[in-house]
RNA sequence: GCCGCCUUAGCUCAGUUGGUUAGAGCGCUUGAUUGUGGAUCAAGAGGUCCCCCGUUCGAUUCGGGGAGGUGGUACCA
């Protein structure tokens, strides 16, 4: 008895977290880009590309794990020399290893913008993926907190350029030296060694006030949480007096920045460092109050953390007021559509002196689902396809000639490369979202004429129709005209087509 | 990473108390309605019931392991 052969026929799937793009998404995705290097450019910063992946020693010591450089990136080695390269997982390590190796010659402060993909080798989650898109603006070599100003300022015009109301999102900020400041007034050095997981635990908690609320962040900072799922979260084991200062911290609000600044300075007054992120929290208010910049985009938020080990001065989130909800009626957490800070350490890997630097980063793709529930991002019909019907498959050099003409006119037009009948190839028309269709038939090369027909037009028609008869005979929505008027006539009914558009827009 | 839940047709999901031909709705393809995408009617295609190992005469169903997804948590440059 024959064996019944069996082939080796992959699955066609994709890596975790990865995903293909279809032609709508990339089209909202050019525009949100083009916006976003509109408001980039005005602001002054130049462009930049660097490549996808780099010698995973440039891109640094901030690998979570050093000794194994598969952790969180992806990385491997090349073959003839053993060096390790890995993908870029943001834009700003590659941008430390640009300036540093082209120092001399850059303008300082140097200011850049750029975007592309980068790569993180984690869990995904929903919205979260292993490539994203990032764009990118820093300044290196400024060391006064007018830069991170500017960058709070560039961050609140791009979103709002992207499409958010005022008041959609906000751009909050903080400062790595207040933290500092708070921890050193609560009796935790700053700086030690010897405590550093603590410190990290204790600034963790802090971070997490606005989804565990004071409750679990008191639990956190004292013996620890159990959460829904059962799991234990150690926590930083502080004694109550010192839980209590970083309860009245947390407090501290961020309505009006004075008011926050106003309720911090009590609270970090004794600590030098303290003392000097408020003096530039102080600074960057008078530079945002400068630029009219008000609260209702730019606040001051003391919970606000971010990467422990790489923020030295003001670090900054931007974030969504609202809650959307998907389709199955859940709600659901955006998460931050971008962030940033100042590291005054990067560049200082390769340099060995101080390089100060600051950067802001949004995150496009995060930026686009947000958008897309929010129903900002409405398919724009006006790039629609006239689609041109191969009435008789011997004459195809007729309809050639009308595409060809067509798309001489400048009209986005394709001719139907099937071997379908009528029926089907408007069906193709139709899944293609085509704007028109033109049609040649017998009848119409009889009397020298085509007919066009508008399918947006014939789909609401049909909505009224039930009688097939009916629908077939009226001939919903398309013209006859002279063969000789089928470049006018086209343009005509494109240009009320895309007046519709716009005011339904 | 840790804890829970899920995985059957392209999609949403039934179902098999372990038994021979595994279903529905929608979608898709083709055809009818003399050259019109909707509606209707007819026919058809499409499944290693996530994967591997085990128990069993027999596993899509039971057990173990794994993968993927999902929710929470941790981490997040």
């Amino acid at each position: 008895m024959a064996k019944k052969q069996k082939t080796f026929r992959p699955k066609p799937r994709l890596p975790k977290g990865l995903r293909d793009i279809r032609a709508d998404e990339i089209g909202a995705m050019t525009n949100m880009l083009a916006r976003l290097r509109e408001i980039y450019e005005l602001y002054g910063f130049e462009a930049l590309e660097t490549p996808a992946f780099e010698y995973s020693e440039c891109l640094g010591k901030f690998l979570p794990d050093q000794d194994r450089p598969n952790a969180g990136v992806f990385s491997f080695e090349e073959d003839e020399d053993g060096e390790w390269v890995s993908l870029r997982y943001d834009l700003t390590a590659p941008l430390a290893r640009f300036v540093a190796a082209n120092y001399d010659e850059l303008p300082k402060p140097f200011r850049r913008y750029q975007t592309g993909h980068v790569w993180r080798n984690e869990k995904p989650g929903p919205g979260r993926f292993r490539q994203f898109t990032q764009f990118d603006a820093d300044s290196v070599g400024a060391d006064s907190v007018a830069a991170d100003a500017e960058l709070a300022m560039l961050g609140a015009d791009s979103l709002e350029h992207l499409g958010l109301k005022r008041g959609d999102y906000l751009i909050n900020m903080n400062n790595r030296k207040i933290l500092d400041g708070v921890l050193e007034s609560a009796g935790i050095d700053p700086v030690a060694e010897e405590n550093a997981s603590q410190r990290l635990t204790v600034l963790r908690a802090i971070d997490k006030l606005d989804r565990l609320g004071e409750e679990g962040v008191t639990y956190l900072l004292g013996e620890g949480r159990k959460d829904e799922s059962g799991d234990f979260t150690k926590g930083a084991n502080l004694a109550p007096a010192q839980i209590d200062k970083f309860l009245v911290y947390l407090r501290a609000g961020n309505e009006a920045r004075g008011d926050v600044l106003g309720a911090l300075e009590p609270l970090v007054s004794e600590s030098p460092s303290g003392r000097e992120g408020l003096a530039e929290l102080r600074e960057i208010d008078d530079l945002l109050e400068a630029g009219s910049f008000k609260a209702d985009r730019v606040r001051f938020d003391p919970t606000i953390v971010r990467g422990l080990d790489y923020y030295t001065g003001p670090v900054m989130e931007a974030e969504l007021t609202f809650e959307t909800k998907n389709e199955e009626g859940e709600m659901v957490r955006f998460g931050s559509l971008g962030g940033g800070g100042r590291y005054d350490g990067l560049v200082a890997r390769f340099k060995g002196q101080p390089v100060p630097a600051t950067g802001f980063s949004i995150g496009v793709s995060r930026a686009y689902a947000a958008l897309e529930a929010l129903g900002k991002l409405e398919a724009d019909k006006r790039n629609a396809p006239v689609v041109v019907l191969v009435m008789d498959q011997e004459q195809k050099g007729r309809y050639q000639a009308m595409v060809q003409s067509l798309r001489g006119a400048g009209i986005k037009s394709e001719l139907y490369l099937g071997s379908s009948g009528m029926r089907a190839q408007l069906k193709y028309a139709d899944r293609r979202a085509a704007s028109l269709v033109v049609i040649e038939g017998e009848d119409e090369q009889a009397e020298g004429k085509v007919t066009i027909k508008d399918l947006d037009v014939g789909s609401e028609l049909s909505k009224e129709i039930t009688d097939n008869k009916e629908w077939r005979e009226s001939r919903a929505a398309q013209k006859t005209v002279g063969a000789d008027d089928l470049i006018s006539t086209v343009k005509e009914m494109l240009a009320a087509r895309n007046t519709d558009q716009e005011q339904s827009a």
